[in-house]
DNA sequence: GTCTATAGGACGATAGAC
DNA sequence: GTCTATCGTCCTATAGAC
């Protein structure tokens, strides 16, 4: 991929986290990534490719967050890895709040169109698996469907905690709070076992 | 209000359900409730009158859900109220899965836009705190704010559920089950005391 | 590859008759 | 209260020069 359409995607994602999928317009991203909005219809066919490749990109850069630990994590073991992992997604700094937000608005998105799905369901498997893994690291004694389920439990809980502090409803330290709460308790195993 | 204001207002939450907020537009919902864009802009003023009545219409029928209880279930306990209060919301009937979809849109666009933030904000405390008051009904040795704690991680996992459920990204009874699971969860208390 | 300029359409909102 | 007709704006997408 050139340069520019990668600074453009860029541009897209920031544009996305400000506005929303929806509130996208092309000449608001045309003045974003310094350029004519001509260009990035020669690069890009037209606005759903716009929203295909950023949401990609967004998708991948999500991804590398949990996928690529911390090293200090990974030296403290899987456990603080796992609550880094959760916990990364949670934070005020811009370049997380852009990507909680933005894929907040896909997940949003998808509802009513839905050539997003498969991508989105794609990469949401992916992510839980990844999370699935590092439950069984911490606990080796759960059953890979446990582990499975724990994880699809707490990445909703997050995708949940996370648009209730991104629409002003949630304190973050307090969404922060609830997750820590809710990964203990996934990780106590004393629920009725599986059904 | 007249009963052509609310003949309008509920068009729109159906159209909300269809196209989401943001793809509301003011002919197809002229078209929907039957009468014309004239007429709408003459009881609503503006777009975002009609948003603010059709948004507060969706937050009270919401509530009105988990406020008035089965009686069927009410009669089986404060446990099967509870669990009925929060899978009364994961079910593929029509009118649910419309409050559903325009509840999620809601909270979609009050990232975007603070205007929302507000109601938004007191439709959730509302609704967390009628869980919570079941959740110590079912289970009085708690705490008051373990109870709370634990409907808003509930709530959450709902509301992450819910769209992936809406947006493709999980079945409507594995949402269910793992839901059903969360409830018992954190029914089990066995996780480690307040923090 | 990148620009300026603009065509063409969709949409929010209003005017004015009844 | 309700309609038909339309205005003005904003936005996607393209034409054509460099």
């Amino acid at each position: 991929m050139s340069d520019r359409r990668t600074e453009i995607v860029k541009a897209a994602t920031r544009v996305i986290a400000r506005r929303g999928v929806r509130g996208l317009r092309v000449g608001e991203l045309a003045t974003e990534a310094g350029v004519s909005t001509a260009l990035i219809y020669y690069h890009f066919t037209d606005r759903a490719g716009i929203l295909r490749e950023t949401l990609a990109f967004i998708g991948e850069r999500a991804d590398r967050y949990t996928a690529e630990p911390d090293p200090d994590d990974a030296a403290r073991g899987p456990r603080a890895e796992l609550e880094q992992a959760l916990l990364l997604e949670l934070q005020n700094s811009a370049e997380v709040r852009e990507n909680s937000t933005a894929w907040g608005e896909l997940r949003a998105s998808a509802v009513f169109e839905s050539s997003l799905r498969d991508d989105l369901a794609r990469a949401t498997h992916t992510w839980v698996h990844e999370i699935a893994e590092l439950l069984g690291r911490v606990h080796p004694a759960g059953t890979a469907p446990a582990h499975a389920a724990s994880a699809e439990r707490l990445t909703a809980l997050l995708e949940g905690l996370s648009i209730r502090w991104l629409s002003g409803s949630l304190p973050l330290d307090h969404a922060r709070r609830l997750l820590g709460e809710a990964v203990d308790a996934e990780l106590a195993d004393c629920r009725p076992a599986l059904r």
